[in-house]
DNA sequence: GTAGACATGAGGTACGTCCCTCATTTATGG
DNA sequence: CCATAAATGAGGGACGTACCTCATGTCTAC
């Protein structure tokens, strides 16, 4: 009456325990007549593995590995504190996740971190990192020896990783526009980028969702040149506020990476209040936002990206197809009216 | 080496296997004492129950109903569409989904069904009704008889309710105003809210939030009162041109709940173009917001909700605690520049 | 001192799957 | 037709927990 077993595929298609057991975990010895058979009776009476049976019998445990870059901002240090929190809950379903934190500017250590990975027989790697070649090889040889890879929040499309976990960042990008466009109205001016760096996909994606909605849609804008500097709250606190200076018509401030910091210290003298977009809610954005400082944050659930990263490693790992609507992260919208 | 199991308990304790068990599983005839022992070893070798081996061997499974209005709106159309897909899903964990649709109009009916349910012993309820004290009641024997009751949605707060499913619709609501406020920019005028019922909590909320944050911050609109529409295609499309010839200075409209078929009928042969703020991403709103007719969607994930609540319904059955922040249903404001 | 209640121990079976061994049947090639 | 390989059957022990029975130990009250 309850749910199929391995005992009625193998009545139904008469064989026995053994072959189905055979077919099910594709072991050797078995005609492809006979497999056919059991899987058709399979399909009809509508068996599935008792995942946690299975799980149970074959003391299965998992570990994958986090490898972020070794910067210190907010929405790295939430990163880890959510893979923290993640791992203490799947652990009692037997997966390990361990935090691995590399040098960034060298894409050599990287390649060599993802190597003792390797090496290590894990199981999974979830992967930050920015576009480079080195990097691209090293996902190579992790998925030639097996080793499933997924990129995380910044993706690496002409790698082979098998999946990505994170935002739309093109999309992300033209929302900012979008909302920059709509918040300043029809008067003309200036709006400034700033970035991390544009060899980090993610964020030359926004710089291009940025400016193809602001040209496209808004005539009376003009979109400066990025500036980068490398999140870094120092460079940034430096450098805007002479440019601040000479460009009077400055409206927008689009901030695409992190170092808001250093953003909120320069905006802090300054006479005119820009419509400021920025991403990643900090508590420093956040008092932003409450204090009108800036207009709109962008953020990507940090938690779910790391419960998403989890799953979908785990699912690779024990061979499930994933729920791809489950799998989708969204961007979210802060203004001050809808903080959490 | 491995995770503790009821032997390392049963060893550091110095008791059985079978007081263990009768400890972990709440059984009588052990004496205070020993369960205070056990209970420490537990606390102290970090012993976790093996979900799955429980369930394994309990050979549990458990039937939620969701319970919904059995109106013909695509909100409610998608979040039917999304229990059957999760039904399917979750399936192989020994848990069936029941999608229980009843009129809306009797709160008698819904109160019975739900007494109907209680009857049959039903592992737990996802609800999502209007406020009234019949229904109130009917959750309060679900509760007396020991069955969990979530609300979806629309909450119910004044309820025994065990825990809500849904956004905060008072911060969707603000999230509305603002983005009204800002996008319509300093111009004089009115603007126009469309709800179904102010009974159901969600659509009373979401007036709330919005008209806080139109009075506080946009004193150069005004808001109208709210059209009841009962979420009725027809009837908006019959009472809301008339409304726009009488008042020629609506610049905005927010359309709280369903219809919003009427909505763009009614707008088509409009001359002049306000700002329209809609709720739920359909397939008619998402065309809109692409013809520009509509400017933003507020859109609670349906999938999400669907399960997050089985989630929640499962974690109270199995007797875990749930992950807070996994079952925050976030809002997510889409704009032409980031429909999925 | 003894009946009775209570507390505990000992041991087993079951859940559904995995994975192993060993025996036996069936097909294949020479 | 026989040697050999391939395919299959039969069976059992694990995994960690639930739940049952039966026996035995220990205390309390009279």
């Amino acid at each position: 009456m309850g749910r199929p077993t391995v005992h009625d595929i193998a009545r139904e298609a008469g064989v026995s325990l053994a072959t189905v057991d055979r077919v099910l975990n594709a072991r050797p010895g078995v005609k492809q007549a006979t497999i056919a058979r059991v899987n058709a009776v399979i399909e009809t009476i509508g068996y599935v593995r008792d995942v946690a049976a299975a799980n149970l019998a074959r003391q299965r445990s998992f570990t994958f590995a986090f490898v972020l870059p070794d910067r210190d901002t907010a929405f790295l240090a939430s990163l880890r504190r959510e893979i923290k929190v993640a791992g203490d809950h799947v652990r009692m379903d037997r997966v390990n996740l361990n935090l691995v934190s590399v040098a960034t500017e060298n894409a050599a250590s990287y390649s060599m971190e993802i190597d003792r990975l390797i090496a290590q027989q894990i199981d999974g790697i979830a992967l930050m990192a920015t576009e480079t070649p080195q990097i691209r090889d090293a996902i190579r040889r992790a998925r030639a020896a097996g080793v499933r890879v997924i990129t995380l929040v910044s993706d690496q499309p002409l790698s082979e990783r098998d999946h990505f976990v994170g935002i739309n960042n093109t999309a992300a990008g033209r929302t900012a526009g979008l909302l920059m466009g709509r918040f300043i109205g029809a008067r003309p001016g200036k709006v400034l980028v700033i970035a991390g760096t544009m060899l980090a996909r993610d964020h030359a994606e926004r710089r291009l969702g940025f400016d193809q909605v602001i040209h496209s849609q808004f005539p009376n804008l003009t979109s400066l040149p990025t500036m980068e500097c490398h999140d870094d709250p120092e460079v940034i606190a430096a450098k805007i506020p002479p440019l601040l200076a000479d460009h009077p018509d400055i409206l927008g401030i689009y901030s695409i990476g992190a170092g808001n910091r250093g953003l909120l210290r320069a905006l802090a003298g300054n006479s005119t209040k820009p419509v400021v977009v920025a991403h990643e809610l900090s508590p420093h954005a956040r008092d932003a936002l409450l204090d009108g400082t800036f207009d709109v944050v962008l953020t990507q659930d940090v938690g779910h990206i790391i419960r998403s990263a989890t799953r979908v490693l785990r699912a690779f790992a024990e061979g499930r197809d994933i729920i791809a609507a489950q799998e989708r992260i969204r961007l979210d919208v802060f203004i001050r009216e809808n903080l959490p």
